[in-house]
RNA sequence: GGGUUGGUAGCUCAAUGGUAGAGCAGCGCCCUUUUAAGGCGUUGGUUGUGGGUUCGAGUCCCACCCAACCCA
């Protein structure tokens, strides 16, 4: 061959080769009794296999050549020699390169360095790779690249393919955990004439055919509370919510969102199912109720405890536990003690904004073990329902892991008068329009229920110890290259 | 939106204002059980983009683009 230094031109070369050799670079269907780590960890020495998969790895002892052949699965090492599959595939061989995608059929057997092996007697050019992959050992540190070109991070990568890979299971156990207790998942419009659910700004979209505009959903809920006055008492929905805001380590435009509503039940029996479900899915999909976070060298930044049963505590003696006599102060004092503990609440304006500014910072913050926030100020949770006893207060629970809001879980809102009231305040006398559908649906009649809501991203995140949503995320969105 | 840091070979990274380098990948040669294989040799650059300062800029200055982190 020619010598020819520019990677991409050396590649089309060996494509050119193949072709001229009468070989396909881009194969077809090929039937395989295993993929690569699945032959790997089922290994069974002596058996005849078909397996397939890129080619990661070449180490050339001359005559004879190891490769490793990977994909999700993980890697399987193959040994090829010319003797065993013949010349004039040992010179199809030549014009293979790492990145590759072959199919191989031979005998498993092990070296003498003991690693599970497959004896090559015949392969077969799956697709040709024009392009290098990155460097073998490093991979992709650069986090355009992972984010840009997932697959390239994919490919290099196996830790970050572990967590697509648990991402994959939490969800799958989500619904197999709810399922099994008797909930049914739903799906409600992404586009509404009226989005509600939420306080967020919505993404806009225009219906040609009927002439209107729509809104991707911020929320599922309000649909999901009619499903409630048809008579699903038992429902969740697992999908994308979408919110026109900023983009940071914490949030993506597009996001998954769990909302789940058991008539007859409360914000209490929603919290229990909420911490039944979250260990669940650390003892299946994680193995240990105790979460590790790393940084980049490995070493332990911090551990999070999910051992049941978990924290609750009033939102009100959460705020007297940092300050004990909170309650008895006067704003001015309130603030003032704030300042003096170099908290800015310049952008606070009414008291409560004050007090849960004192929460989020000297309590949510620094809480990293499972915590229910009960309780809360009716100014904080508007659409909740009030407390029986006590008219100032919700029964709500926020859950809190990793110094983050996880979860929220109500007591439903019910009375449709209260919730058009609530709906009018909330959108503060502007032209915003109501939904009326969602409240007439309610003067038919919305059982009591509980409710809950849970950001799959952020659970995720904390499950597999990342601290950014674009490693939980496949496809991040990123501002258009340039 | 503000601040900080970064962008150099396909990838991972170096380089006091003074000849742009290394490892891996690639290419050539040697090697019949290697695994970050090894040995010898070798190719590869518009240093994010556009200006400026300077005898001389990857390095200093300005603007812009992209990214990460922090703040709002």
């Amino acid at each position: 061959m020619e010598e020819q230094t520019d990677l991409l031109a050396v590649r089309r070369q060996k494509l050119d080769a193949l072709l001229a050799a009468g070989v396909s670079p881009y194969g077809h269907r090929y039937d395989v009794t295993g993929r690569p780590g699945e032959i790997r960890a089922t290994f069974a020495e002596g058996t005849p296999v078909r397996t397939a998969g890129r080619i990661t790895a070449h180490r050339n002892m001359g005559k004879s050549h190891f490769l490793d052949l990977s994909d999700s699965t993980g890697r399987m090492q193959i040994y090829l020699h010319a003797k065993e599959v013949g010349p004039e595939a040992a010179a199809i061989f030549d014009c293979l390169d790492i990145g590759d995608w072959i199919g191989v059929e031979g005998e498993t057997f092990t070296t003498k360095t003991g690693e599970p092996s497959i004896k090559v007697r015949s392969f077969a050019v799956l697709s040709k790779s024009l392009r290098p992959l990155p460097d073998k050992w490093h991979g992709v540190q650069d986090t355009e690249i992972k984010y840009r070109q997932r697959y390239l991070d994919l490919i290099s990568n196996p830790e970050s393919r572990g967590v697509f890979l648990k991402r994959v299971a939490i969800v799958r156990e989500i619904r197999r955990f709810l399922e099994e207790r008797g909930f049914i998942e739903i799906e409600t419009p992404m586009m509404q004439q009226v989005p509600g659910g939420a306080a967020a700004q919505p993404f806009q979209t225009h219906h040609n055919a009927l002439g209107v505009d729509l809104f991707l959903r911020i929320a599922p809920e309000l649909y999901l509370k009619r499903m409630l006055v048809g008579g699903f008492g038992k429902i969740f929905e697992l999908n994308r919510n979408f919110r026109n805001e900023g983009i940071s380590r914490r949030h993506n435009p597009e996001f998954t969102m769990l909302e789940a509503y058991w008539a007859f039940s409360d914000f209490e029996q929603m919290a229990s199912l909420v911490e039944e479900m979250v260990c669940h899915l650390a003892k299946t999909v994680i193995g240990s109720f105790v979460i590790e976070h790393r940084n980049a060298a490995g070493e332990v930044l911090k551990s999070i405890d999910l051992t049941p049963p978990w924290r609750r505590e009033r939102y009100a003696d959460l705020i007297r536990s940092v300050k004990g006599d909170w309650y008895e102060l006067s704003p001015q004092e309130r603030r003032a003690w704030c300042l003096s503990k170099g908290l800015d609440i310049s952008h606070c304006i009414a008291d409560f904004e004050v007090t849960q500014h004192v929460f989020e910072k000297l309590v949510e913050e620094k809480t990293i073990n499972p915590l229910f926030v009960t309780h809360c100020p009716k100014e904080l949770v508007p659409l909740a329902k009030q407390n029986t006893h006590d008219d100032s207060l919700v029964d709500v629970y926020e859950l809190v892991i990793n110094g983050q809001e996880i979860s929220p879980g109500y007591s439903e809102l019910n009375d449709p008068d209260v919730q058009r009231a609530r709906l009018e305040q909330q959108s503060g006398g502007e032209t915003q329009k109501l939904d009326e559908d969602f409240l007439q649906a309610l003067e038919y009649g919305m059982p009591p229920a509980g409710g809950i809501g849970i950001g799959i991203d952020r659970l995720v995140m904390m499950l597999t110890g990342t601290e950014s949503i674009r490693d939980v995320i496949l496809f991040p969105h990123m501002r258009p290259r340039a």
